[in-house]
DNA sequence: GGTCACTATTGAACATGTTCAGAAATGAGG
DNA sequence: CCTCATTTCTGAACATGTTCAATAGTGACC
């Protein structure tokens, strides 16, 4: 997190201390109680400094993004390594992941109406967020990649954004999620993968590969 | 949507006005351009006379949403009438339900940021929202109650409000879709209705009763 | 060390939804 | 037609993210 201070510029240290203390109010405080004029005056400079370095306050959400997601990363890869069976691969990747948001649950529905629009420079669909999303992206792609059984080729591209979409879904699900320790979307999780389980030797059966693929299609247009 | 001018008290009337007015606004100009002053100032009044008859910005909204899911009813109920098929009958509430949102296409991604938080008072699951949600839900179980072919009473209680979440879910989608016409959208419904249609006979099976009672009891919870 | 283009910083200004103390209008009871 | 409590209305005030003209600082080149 603490961006490398000592070494770099004046103008580099401002920045990094500007992005650190943003990041840290986003955790403690969530979206909207973090104001510009909190992180400027936190920062001992002015409103305007704050809007030099990071054009807009969603700048430094993608900073957030950033983190998050390579920390997701870097939770997600040693648990890879401990199986080769695909569906519980992904799960690892869906279980890390929500890991990962579960400290900002309090602030979920705050940075979901910022982020949902698909106008909004943070929508995790956005061309803004393409590093970020990426990462996620990644992750899936890995998972499906170092899985004993094969999935017919067709499928390799398009589906890890598809299950990143579902990632996404699933998040959605747990921002409404008020039960103990969000119980319910790991009920629903579980119930999913189970499901994905049983399901997943009907994929090569010929009948089925039109219908999956026009799903997919439909899927894989969805952007912000 | 003009309310009953003429009779009523002079207050009625200002808020009648007002409530017009904001409505007319909405279409044309979207959520966002729609701001309190641009409505006072339309209605002759005060900013503050404004929040006397609507303690906010989103009470208004709340009037929108009713006057849109009346005439969703309007709409849907004849086309009711056409048919006793279960899965066509949902098609109908479906397909007139978007037909009335697409108007505001062009503003949904507003609307979108400013409903989706559990907490917005205008989120369609909130208890603000009841009594609009209500009719949706309503138009849901008249579609099941006439239709030829009965479900397993059981479902009979959550059903609606879970196809009520689907629309939801599905209008989420309709938000993003950028085809022309809404086609994308259009041709996921199409498919989905398809694919209930096939695996409706399976909903007899006792196998899958339940998995299936579990799902619903999972969505039924989702509230705001 | 002086010059000067560029970089960095400042804080006032703007529009937004909402609040609220106070002013004005209303209308029921005499 | 008064009285006066209640209802209705007013507009200034507040906090918000963002913009921008003006100022200050920095550092490369002579």
């Amino acid at each position: 997190m603490s961006s490398s201070v000592g070494t770099a510029t004046k103008s580099e240290r401002t920045r990094a201390l500007i992005r650190d203390i943003a990041l840290r109010s986003f955790r403690e405080r969530g979206y909207d109680q973090t104001t510009i004029r909190l992180i400027a005056s936190e920062a001992g400079v002015s409103v305007g400094t704050t809007n030099y370095h990071f054009a807009s306050k969603n700048d430094l959400v993608q900073e957030l993004y950033l983190d998050v997601q390579q920390q997701h990363r870097a939770a997600a890869l040693p648990l890879l390594e401990t199986s080769d069976d695909l569906v519980e691969r992904l799960g690892v990747v869906f279980r890390t992941g929500l890991a990962q948001l579960e400290p900002y649950h309090r602030f979920a529905p705050e940075f979901l109406s910022a982020a949902v629009s698909p106008r909004s420079s943070i929508n995790p669909l956005s061309s803004d967020s393409s590093e970020s999303r990426e990462i996620v992206v990644g992750l899936f792609r890995e998972a499906i990649a170092g899985a004993a059984d094969k999935l017919p080729a067709e499928f390799d591209e398009d589906l890890p954004s598809a299950l990143m979409l579902g990632h996404l879904l699933l998040a959605l699900f747990w921002v409404y999620d008020t039960s103990e320790g969000r119980e319910r979307t790991s009920r629903l999780l579980d119930r999913g993968l189970r499901l994905l389980k049983l399901s997943l030797p009907l994929v090569r059966l010929r009948v089925l590969r039109k219908p999956l693929r026009e799903l997919l299609d439909l899927i894989a247009e969805v952007q912000a």
